[in-house]
DNA sequence: CGAGCGCATGATATCGTTATCATGCTTTCC
DNA sequence: GGAAAGCATGATAACGATATCATGCGCTCG
């Protein structure tokens, strides 16, 4: 930048000032610091920018998982919305691990990114006292939990539960069954199950243990599910799945054994996606505005660090019962 | 740190070194510094480090798409080595568009990002220009293109065009059709496809022109790809898709239309995934090891910025044509 | 027993920006 | 016409670490 500034025949300052806003300086001044840039091949060099004012324009997210597809879309929100206002988007993943959570944010918070991002709703004493200490924004985006560190922007999973047993028993159902990932240590799982008990037991409808069954990932571990429910709760007149891919593999292993979806048996997801809504029968599914999602939740990082908003902030993006053929 | 280094009595100084190197200080002196950081709550300014030193520990990674679950496994292997070296991710997509990701890289070289990853492999001049005055290790895995910017981790999408043909023709078929997204600007499609063509027309079987299909993307795409050919191109016996959503699509519509699958027409695609595998019937694809190339892309650049390794890599980490009923 | 060496620690300059205040020049307006 | 105000630019001091060289101390070894 010194470099600049004297083979165009001003200070370094000036450089700086023409680069960050060309109004700041007379215009064929501008012009003429433009061209020594880039005869020069000269790159800002953000890092002492960001020393100096202490700004950063980094906002990191940590997922549970970058492998599965279900947070793709609210990857792609964030992004988009953080491209828009010139900010960096820097991703971790800390599966279900309060722990390795931690870690990362304590990394972030020493780079000193601008802004965090939690998919997951439970965290560590430690990362929430790091997160307060830094003084940075902080938005959950996994459930509309009750007491959020700052700002959520969310759907609330117990709901989809309870909606998603109203839309069972409206369509007739009277047994009815889960199937998930292992709910412990994971809240969303646990809360959308409790959900739909309830919402069932409030029918008079009660839920058998063998009615609730928790699976492996994968679309083996959906197909596995079918036929455990099939053994054991042969009465189940519909299945309530938490996990496209899971929902995918009991489809698949009706298909396979000739089962008659939904005649024999209702599917339904708690995910929607183009795959469930294209497959044969058509899946219903509760539709998450995902990407709005991503794209709300990297707002609120982006107007508190611009100062433009302070203060927490409860968004409820609600969601919608698709419904389709297979119940 | 200057804080923390005089409530435990010792320099700045000492502290960064008790910090980076805990057996460069003396024991006890090390556990009383431990325990002033955590009581102050000091989270070091890896910024100023970065500056300081010259040096950061940010990836950043330019993939076409988030949106996509592609990218999703090899994503997961950068993340995953760059973890276990302390390293940070930085993601950004740029469709197509040489334009964005040149500023994109731009921005990153800003950041002083230590190594970068592009999943394209087409760029702008101005882009290669900045990477080369950076001076910090490119590594490509989109392609297993001819002329790297320095270092490639992936196969080659000609090749694996020919190995699909040459799969096809033994299995018996003897006309082909390919479906995909529009080739244009898609650098990767077009040399499946090339290598697709050139493979059945050295086996004597030419491919009409209403059997190069591009569509829409989406499952309907893929129906609607189907469609076409199944009425301009009946007597095509064999489709290559390129992209399980496309081929997905086309699979839910042999079964809406009662179509045997591969009796009445054989489907394969060219990339695997867990749905492929599990759909009735199974689909034949072309497997990549894509976590394995995100782990080895990611290690050239570890060892880059680490200074153990220099030099280009070409790897080529190659595919397998997995078979499967429908084909 | 003394020269020399190694190890733990400190002092100081520096990394490349931006914030802040200072400066000089032009403009404005009574 | 001159004081005040506004604007463009410059000089200088941070920002918070690390690199580098300096220092002092104990230890080894002939």
């Amino acid at each position: 930048m010194k470099v600049v500034g004297s083979l165009a025949g001003v200070s370094a300052m000036t450089v700086s000032r023409a680069l960050r806003d060309p109004t700041s300086v007379s215009k064929p001044l501008f012009e003429k610091i433009k061209k020594v840039i880039d005869e020069v091949g000269y790159v800002p060099n953000l890092v002492a920018g960001s020393l100096s004012s202490d700004r950063t324009t980094q906002v990191a997210l940590i997922v549970p998982s970058l492998r599965t597809a279900i947070h793709a879309e609210m990857i792609q929100g964030i992004s988009d919305l953080l491209r828009r206002h010139g900010f960096q988007l820097m991703i971790s993943d800390c599966g279900n691990s309060m722990e390795l959570e931690e870690t990362l944010i304590r990394t972030y918070v020493a780079q000193r990114v601008c802004g965090v991002i939690l998919h997951n709703t439970r965290h560590s004493e430690s990362a929430l006292r790091i997160l307060a200490n830094a003084g940075i924004p902080v938005v959950e985006t996994g459930d509309l939990t009750k007491k959020p560190i700052e700002s959520v922007v969310s759907y609330s999973n117990y709901a989809t539960g309870q909606a998603m047993a109203r839309h069972f028993i409206d369509a007739g159902y009277r047994s009815m069954a889960f199937v998930s990932l292992p709910v412990e240590n994971r809240e969303r799982i646990a809360n959308t199950r409790r959900g739909y008990v309830a919402a069932l037991k409030r029918a008079g409808i009660s839920v058998a243990g063998e009615q609730l069954v928790e699976v492996t990932t994968g679309l083996e571990g959906g197909a596995r599910a079918l036929q455990q429910i099939l053994t054991h709760a042969p009465r189940t007149e519909a299945i309530f799945f938490s996990g496209d891919v899971l929902c995918m593999g009991a489809l698949f292993e009706c298909q396979r054994r000739g089962i008659k979806v939904p005649k024999r048996i209702a599917l339904a997801n708690s995910d929607d996606s183009e795959l469930l809504a294209g497959a044969v029968p058509a899946v219903t599914a509760i539709r998450y505005p995902r990407y709005e999602i991503g794209v709300q939740a990297a707002q609120l990082v982006v107007d508190r660090a611009m100062k433009t908003e302070s203060g927490a902030v409860v968004r409820d993006v609600g969601f919608t019962v698709v419904r389709r053929e297979s119940s």
